[in-house]
DNA sequence: CGGAAATAATTGCATCTACAAGTATCCCGG
DNA sequence: CCGGGATACTTGTAGATGCAATTATTTCCG
C-alpha cells in the first residue's frame, strides 16, 4: 500500500510571509491606538521580560539581525521608552525599558490582548493553538540549524 | 470530563514575523545567487503564472498593498524584468513579463528549488506540509474578513 | 449636463529588514 | 608587551511594508 504523498506544494517562505503581512495589518490598526508598532510592541515586551539585556542578546532571542535591532532601536530610544547604558566591557551594551516605556508597554499590551482576542475568535483558538505549537517547533529548529 | 485549554499561549504574529524572518536569510541566500530577492521572484512567479496583470489585481493575489506594490515594482521594472503598459482606463495599467525576466525567473526558480528542498529535507515534508495546509487555510479566512 | 462618489494607482512619511563592511575593544599566545 | 583573531555593535546601501493623502479618471445620479 502505497504512502500518502507529502511533498509540500508552493512556497513556505510566500506562504508564511503572505500570512505575516495579513497579521500585520490587524495587529498594527489596534496597535497603532497606542502609538506603536507591532514590532515595537514586540521589542519593549521583551526588554521588559528579560530586564536589562545586551543588544545581541536580545537579537537573538527575537530572531533579528542585530544591524537590524541597532534600527529598530532608535526611534524608541528617541521616544524615551528605551535607554541604551554602558555593559561589562567598553564595546558592548545593555538595553532597558523606561518608566515610561513599561507605561506604553502596558498601554500596548492592552490593545495587543484586543487584537489576539479576535483573531482567535476569527481563526478558532484550537488552530491558532495548533499554529503555535507548529511555528514554535518549527523555529526552534531553524534556528538550532543557523551557522553559529 | 473537563475539555483541554486551547486558549492560543503568545503572540501569533510575532511567532509568524520570526518564523517568516528565519526562512528569508535561508531563501533569499540562495536566490542572491540569482541576483533577486524572494520577494522579487515571489513577484516574477506571480506576473508569470497570471499574464499581464493590473497592479491592483496582483496585489490582492499577493495580500500585499497597492501601495507596496508600486514600490517593489520599481526596481524590477529598471532591471527590465517587467513592464507597465496602459490598460483599459486611463487610470489603470497592466503589468507584464520580459523576455529577460522570463529568464530571471527560470533561474531564480532553480535556485527556490534548492532552498526549498533544504527546508523540506530539515523541518520534514510531513510537518511543512501540515504549516501549507494550516497557513493556506488561515489566510484565506484572513482575506475574507478583510475590509473591501 | 454637472458635480458627488467611486475606482486605480502613486507619493509622502516612517519603519522594518538584512548583508557587507567598518569601528572599537578585548583576549590570547609568543 | 604586542599583534592577530575574536567579539560587539554600528553604518552604508538597498529593498520591503503600510497608512494617509494625493492625482487622475470614470461612473452614476439628479
Amino acid at each position: 500500500m502505497p504512502v500518502a504523498d507529502v511533498s509540500p506544494r508552493g512556497c513556505t517562505h510566500f506562504k508564511a510571509r503572505q500570512f505575516a503581512r495579513r497579521l500585520s495589518r490587524r495587529y498594527d490598526a489596534e496597535l497603532a491606538m497606542a502609538g506603536l508598532k507591532t514590532t515595537q510592541f514586540s521589542l519593549l515586551t521583551h526588554v521588559l521580560n528579560l530586564g536589562p539585556v545586551a543588544p545581541g542578546e536580545l537579537a537573538r532571542r527575537m530572531g533579528l539581525e542585530a544591524s537590524t535591532l541597532t534600527r529598530n532601536l532608535r526611534p524608541m530610544i528617541a521616544a524615551g521608552w528605551l535607554v541604551q547604558v554602558p555593559g561589562q566591557d567598553a564595546r558592548s551594551r545593555r538595553i532597558s525599558i523606561t518608566g515610561l516605556g513599561q507605561a506604553k508597554q502596558a498601554e500596548g499590551r492592552r490593545r495587543w490582548r484586543v487584537a489576539q482576542t479576535a483573531i482567535n475568535r476569527l481563526l478558532g483558538p484550537q488552530r491558532v493553538a495548533a499554529l503555535h505549537e507548529l511555528l514554535d517547533q518549527l523555529a526552534a529548529e531553524l534556528e538550532a540549524a543557523e551557522p553559529r
